[in-house]
DNA sequence: CCGAACATGTAACCTGTTACATGATTAC
DNA sequence: GTAATCATGTAACAGGTTACATGTTCGG
């Protein structure tokens, strides 16, 4: 498994998406800003792997020319090898957040505060986002969502002093 | 500014890296496993930024032809632009931990045992190397260190029991 | 009947990775 | 002297984005 795109298919068709559309419009409606689900991305990684012999993709001879996917158990095998690499899975990847952070440092308060509003706001509005999606996706994927939502709220708590250590605040 | 790598590449000459050398070096010892700091990609981006006006490259005349960078004026207007883009700030990106959560669900208690260890293992690994990392590095980044250590605290928080409420833990 | 949603795909482009190429300086 | 580090760059490649191309089906 090459990236992390193709193991998020793999993933995708295994929750129920039988269908190239249907994985890109899962991806679409993700709140996880991941991928955009570009047919230019999807439908190329898909045919790898069904080059690679993941995935079925079996035709229904519909005139709409709809192909039916699915795992096979080779396909089953790479998507849970993918799914225990334990090292990438901890991986901090490219966090925005963070990057930023050393920036909003040196920022003098005048300039801090209505960022921070901004952050504040922003932040909000994912979490939003984030319980609506929660609200019709797949129960399995909830979990995920609330560790989105906690780390959003870990955000939140760390603009009230841009993480120092202030007179009122710890932990 | 069109992506984080040039917004990045703009702090880190703002916070004292001079030379496109030592931007890459900033990079290969960043304990985000960000970008690989690879020359062909640090190297056509300051280039490129160059260009744009927003780095000057002085030449210094040394036989090791090292070029001194600057941030300009407009090169700096571009960075804090960059950092005050709040939605981007907050966009969950390609989350490893959060695409893997569904199929994590999916496991027995067999399967999911060992690999739970290995998450964990893998969790206490990157907060050794953010901690190392912390006490040598520019004190401005050092939020953001921590940031991503209770990042760390709340997924092995959430390994406990895979993100569900539990009989015992809360919260 | 017409627009939205379903459905698959390609081409040009951008950016990042790996590997290569070159050479200077420093520490042992 | 020689290996590691400093220093800059290019070429081939890989993968994702945007925009385009094409056609079907369903709802109003």
């Amino acid at each position: 498994m090459a990236t992390e795109l193709e193991g998020t298919i793999l993933s995708e068709i295994y929750h129920g998406a039988d269908t190239a559309f249907r994985v890109r419009r899962a991806f679409e409606l993700s709140p996880y800003s991941e991928w955009s689900g570009s047919s230019g991305a999807v439908y190329p990684a898909i045919n790898r792997m069904v080059s690679a012999g993941y995935i079925v993709a079996r035709e229904t001879g519909e005139p709409r020319r709809t192909k039916k996917l699915s795992l096979t158990p080779l396909g089953q095998a790479a998507m849970m090898t993918w799914a225990s690499d334990a090292v990438r899975a901890v991986a901090i990847g490219i966090d925005p957040f963070i990057l930023r952070a050393s920036l909003w440092q040196a920022m003098d308060e005048e300039k801090w505060r209505p960022l921070r509003a901004a952050l504040e706001a922003a932040l909000q509005q994912s979490n939003q986002t984030l319980e609506a999606y929660a609200q019709q996706a797949n129960p399995a994927e909830r979990p995920g969502v609330e560790l989105a939502q906690k780390h959003n709220a870990l955000r939140a708590k760390w603009l009230v002093n841009r993480g120092r250590p202030g007179p009122s605040e710890e932990g």
